[in-house]
DNA sequence: CGATATTCGTACGGTAGCTGACGAATTCGA
DNA sequence: TCGAATTCGTCAGCTACCGTACGAATATCG
């Protein structure tokens, strides 16, 4: 949204906006042969390298909202890449795991690393740091304010 | 996505959305009273301090797809903040202007400006610098590899 | 002038988030 | 031990994005 930034607020905020669409957005046009979503990405990555999980564990380690990952979850079912069963010892809880042919479409999915690479090659590792370092400040103030609101 | 960084890649991605993620939060928080989303607030915003403007170009300035804006566009009307008229000599086009409520509600509106100020406080100026320069290089290359694909 | 291409706004369907409410299961306290 | 609080997953409803398709209006070109 460039015009804001002539308010002089919000710029970063903007930026920040802008770099994670466009991430999303090739990450989302990567995984379109495979008629995959990037949060249903998210989730097969999790559990072909964490291993099962249980629904809620894999809600806090995506930083989804259990509502958010319980769609996502129901759409992966139906396509027959996950598989949620309930034989804990907590009959609350849904543990998911992949399934065979949720594992035979992991293997076939490209490395989405060159996203990441692509975006910071030729980027000093000091300025890459500054910027992390920026943005985990920032979130974390944000978070902090939005609590006591 | 807390996780994903052990695979040492998406971690800025990671940061970028938490961070777009927690502002916009704030936002919404701050604006919920007046029953405001954060998009609506960024066209009342430019009606506010651009003057009227076709839908066309309010949609380029905000970085949204016309269909995006339009729907946005039809809440704001039927809230009665926003008039929709189509008086130019291109019949086509849709001009916008704030109805004279929704010039009262922007005056009674908070600065927004707090937010940007809270996050980056007390960091380096230089910093956020470098900060807005590897955001901005880092999403040209991601919408340039983009285009290609 | 008439056919074709383009542009504007809208409609529809999809993904990805959120909140709030709810039933079922579990845990905790008195 | 029994009632109350908590937790888990789901559902419904909302915002905010996207892409595609479409009708109407305009521009362009032969």
């Amino acid at each position: 949204m460039p015009d804001v930034e002539k308010t002089e607020h919000l710029t970063v905020g903007a930026w920040t906006k802008r770099c994670y669409f466009a991430g999303r957005a090739l990450m989302d046009a990567t995984l379109r042969p495979f008629d995959l979503g990037s949060t249903q990405w998210y989730v097969l990555w999790h559990l072909a390298n964490q291993g099962p999980s249980v629904q809620r564990d894999l809600a806090r380690a995506l930083e989804l909202e259990r509502a958010t990952l319980s769609g996502i979850v129901a759409t992966l079912v139906r396509k027959g890449l996950v598989r949620q069963t309930s034989d804990g010892d907590d009959q609350r809880q849904r543990r998911l795991a992949l399934t065979r042919s949720g594992e035979n479409l992991w293997r076939e999915l490209p490395d989405l690393s060159f996203i990441q690479q692509a975006a910071f090659a030729g980027i000093d590792e000091a300025d890459l740091a500054t910027t992390m370092r920026v943005l985990r400040a920032a979130t974390e103030r944000l978070q902090a304010l939005l609590q006591k609101a």
